[in-house]
DNA sequence: CACTCCCAGTGGATGAGCCACTATACCACA
DNA sequence: TGTGGTATAGTGGCTCATCCACTGGGAGTG
């Protein structure tokens, strides 16, 4: 029974970690398998777990964890779903390796990984998040110049609409998901669902990291000024103009964030030591 | 008692469906969670379970299926990790509308759930195939861009080595596979690991429904010749050239799979009524 | 009418137990 | 000595019965 008394003690422990007493405001509690998974992730994603080794015994394991098997492989059920181990019946769990064979999935928890990892990596986090925003600043550019091709009357309609509760909005966070749903319409226009995809997985990435995102927000007016002229690109179809903007405005958007990060637009490296 | 022979009984016929007598060949077998959470992805995926709508109770679910609550929970982590349904405690499991709020994740299941479905959806599949080889299309070219500014000699020499590989092959599984990795190291010689990821979402999705798509590959000696040029501009870091012969490739090579589906490459329409 | 409290229904977590699969060591046989 | 079958230990897959924790709404109270 002590066994018991341990697994109950943790799970109160645990609890007390997001009880997020706020009314209203959603939130999802965070459960153990969230926890497991999230602390998992980073083992993995961070290298502290080797690609190719295997994960100790379910059963074992998750008596080191102090949890139940059950609760241990929904957290590996999630962890080979998004690719970061392999489970085979009889053998047991390998850890893959998530650089060569993971997918766009991975963005998030890689992002929110490196954010609560600040401490020895900083210079596997600035590859990450580097590249995230090259990747944003390129395809958003393809995908604004497929939206200016393709864009329907309504597309137009609703864009318009956005910018302008863009200019609106009061706080930086309301102005982020403003900004964010922007891009989702965008990707609509094209026309392309693929696109939309991607758009999302390069989104969310980037809002699980949310709150360290925020500086180009500060000032919604003059963010709606600057995104209007790509809006009206797409608008009128020209096709070079909404890509042109579009690359000009991600890249002022993408170094105003990788500025207030502490790293440098150009040099690409850390202005002062230690982001966290 | 019943419930246990039902579920046993039913457990034998699910069995009988993936033996896989093929030996040495991998390959995983198909657990009742493997298939549960393919039906009901393919649900939700064809819209036959609608965006919004709650899901049974799962004491109720479960025992409609014929599994334990158990098992199904482990479905169900699967489908929310893939961002195509919500659970919240008490309360229950909501179908999330996964063409608003889905990342690239979902191509992979999309695409094999177009390739089992093919009854009564063509014109629904047929725009996810399209959009896919779009995004393969214009993404690739970004990326061979990227890949001839930063390409290392290292890369070069990999990449040599591919090609010839590709031409050595007899079988068009193994072209197939030699080619996928070719994008995987192009996508690794951009220098940035997101695109990496990306890729593999795109591969990922197609080498889903592999078999169907092996047209462009019957003749390897060919393919490598039409590759072949692509690579040298990578090599010789002309950033132009690597972007339009990529493009030309990556088209070339999509026709041919959509053409191989019974699609027209002009008009985007089936050729011949009811693809499967 | 507003507020509190309770409760039915829902998902979350547990642990014991059995089945299915894999790899390996061992043994019989050629 | 080599080959093939077989017993076995260890692993993950799946089920069950049971309890805990959360949500939402209705009954009761002021």
């Amino acid at each position: 029974m002590k066994k018991h008394a341990t697994a109950r003690t943790e799970t109160g422990e645990l609890r007390s970690f997001a009880p997020s007493p706020g009314r209203g405001v959603v939130i999802s509690r965070e459960t153990i398998v969230d926890q497991l998974a999230r602390t998992l992730s980073e083992e993995i994603l961070t290298g502290r777990l080797a690609p190719g080794s295997l994960l100790p015994p379910e059963r074992e394991f998750a008596s080191t964890l102090g949890v139940t098997r059950t609760s241990l492989k929904h957290t590996l059920a999630r962890l080979e779903q998004a690719g970061l181990i392999e489970t085979r019946h009889g053998v047991g769990s390998e850890v893959l390796d998530f650089a060569k064979t993971g997918g766009a999935g991975l963005l998030p928890l890689l992002l929110s990984a490196a954010a609560s990892d600040s401490s020895d990596s900083s210079e596997w986090i600035l590859d990450w998040i580097d590249g995230l925003f090259e990747a944003r600043r390129l395809f958003g550019a393809v995908i604004a110049a497929e939206a200016a091709r393709n864009r329907s009357a309504g597309d137009v309609e609703e864009l318009t609409g956005l910018l302008e509760a863009l200019s609106l909005q009061t706080r930086p966070e309301g102005a982020q998901l403003v900004e964010a749903e922007i891009h989702r319409v965008i990707a609509r226009s094209s026309g392309n669902r693929v696109f939309v995809l991607v758009v999302n997985s390069i989104l969310d990435a980037y809002m699980s990291v949310g709150s360290l995102l925020v500086s180009p927000f500060r000032d919604p007016a003059a963010l709606a000024a600057l995104f209007g002229p790509v809006l009206t690109a797409i608008a009128r179809g020209d096709v070079a103009a909404a890509k042109e903007l579009s690359e000009r405005y991600l890249s002022a958007t993408g170094d105003s964030m990788l500025a207030a990060l502490g790293v440098d637009a150009n040099t690409r490296e850390w202005t002062s030591e230690g982001g966290g």
